[in-house]
DNA sequence: AACCTGCTACCTACCAGTAGGTAGGCAGTT
DNA sequence: AACTGCCTACCTACTGGTAGGTAGCAGGTT
């Protein structure tokens, strides 16, 4: 029943995460109004808080939908059969790709660091969690054993998350340094190079 | 003449700015009202209005006293006599402390970054230009001589950068992820010897 | 000493504009 | 008849900014 009236409607819906997500990840959540979002869908502002309770819940949404999609893609390359460096890489590159296919994810998800999650009902860093755990996990094991040089694996994790995130995030500001377009596909392969060659030197010691 | 009256009327306009500072750090710009401000300082809005023109104006003051502070901290930091990699571990650890004693400096930078710069009327990118592009020519001749492995100059500063800056912007989302405060003095100081232990590990040879 | 002038720092009261959110109506589908 | 998706019209709260007034202090004139 009502197949059609659902298509229509969650087509919408989806019209509206999409647009609030680029314009949150743009603006911010604050300097983004419900105006902003229903224009760029097409509809006017009551017609949105027809399909979402509220601007919290509308955020919500959007940041559920960002989380469910980088889950499910990280937990693939996690799920990797590699071993030592080489899947070490493997999620590192996973991440430059995910991250590079969906830039507003990650200017929105910078912008939650950054506020500590106050807009947020759930808590970003538990959900996290336990793909940190078990990437410290992985990594103490490697150093254990030889495979990796010695470091603090959770700091480890840290540096290579910032390292990589911001490539992506502060992009209008690193055009500025390089003096050119820091998100074309040339230039986001060159840093995930980069990035690559840089940890494998950190802590292969070959 | 009238010194008194400049000496308080200085301290006025230094209490705005610290509060400035801190409110725009902590929720940006647009989640920033004048009102907060005010009454952070114990004033009223159309007082505030008196000693700065404008939000933008005001905001466009707070930066700058950002940017001196941070500009002479570093060019000292850069000025030293040093060598090869002594060089490069102090202007690292030159740059933690200058971030650890300013975090609301650091929270305001990234969300500039993140905005690319549409707040104010200078151009960061080209304000930060000159120290960039000296430190990638100190990079490019230690690796010339063989001194540091070969890495992209720019994307290694840009890696840097991201590793470093994260750490401060993003505290309030890696006290989830470690379970502990970041920014206690401990907790800073360990982060800061990773960092430095990671890039010698990746910039060394021996 | 008493007065006037000019200035700074602050105030209350108000402006137009915009924010998020609600009420109620209308057309089309089922 | 009931439901859906969208609309216009409206509400209250708050935004940045302005108008106009007041208290207090400095310097000069009388």
């Amino acid at each position: 029943m009502s197949e059609l009236q659902e298509e229509s409607s969650r087509s919408t819906r989806d019209l509206i995460l999409d647009e609030a997500l680029h314009c949150f990840a743009e603006r911010g959540y604050e300097g983004t109004s419900l105006n902003d979002i229903a224009a760029g869908v097409g509809i006017r502002r009551p017609s949105l808080l027809h399909h979402f309770a509220s601007k919290e819940v509308l955020y919500g949404d959007v940041f559920e939908r960002l989380l469910s999609e980088w889950m499910e893609r990280l937990d693939t390359a996690i799920a990797s059969p590699q071993a030592g460096w080489a899947k070490a890489e493997l999620v590192l590159r996973a991440g430059f790709d995910l991250f590079a296919d969906t830039p507003d994810y990650v200017r929105i998800m910078r912008r939650e660091a950054l506020d500590g999650g106050i807009h947020l009902g759930i808590d970003l860093s538990a959900t996290l969690r336990p793909l940190f755990d078990k990437a410290c996990e992985y990594f103490d094991e490697q150093m254990d054993r030889g495979t990796f040089r010695r470091h603090d694996s959770r700091h480890l994790l840290i540096t290579g998350y910032g390292a990589i995130l911001t490539y992506f995030s502060d992009a209008p500001f690193i055009d500025g340094l390089l003096d050119e377009e820091a998100l074309t596909p040339n230039n986001i392969r060159d840093h995930c190079e980069h990035v690559v060659g840089f940890f494998r030197a950190a802590l292969l010691t070959d």
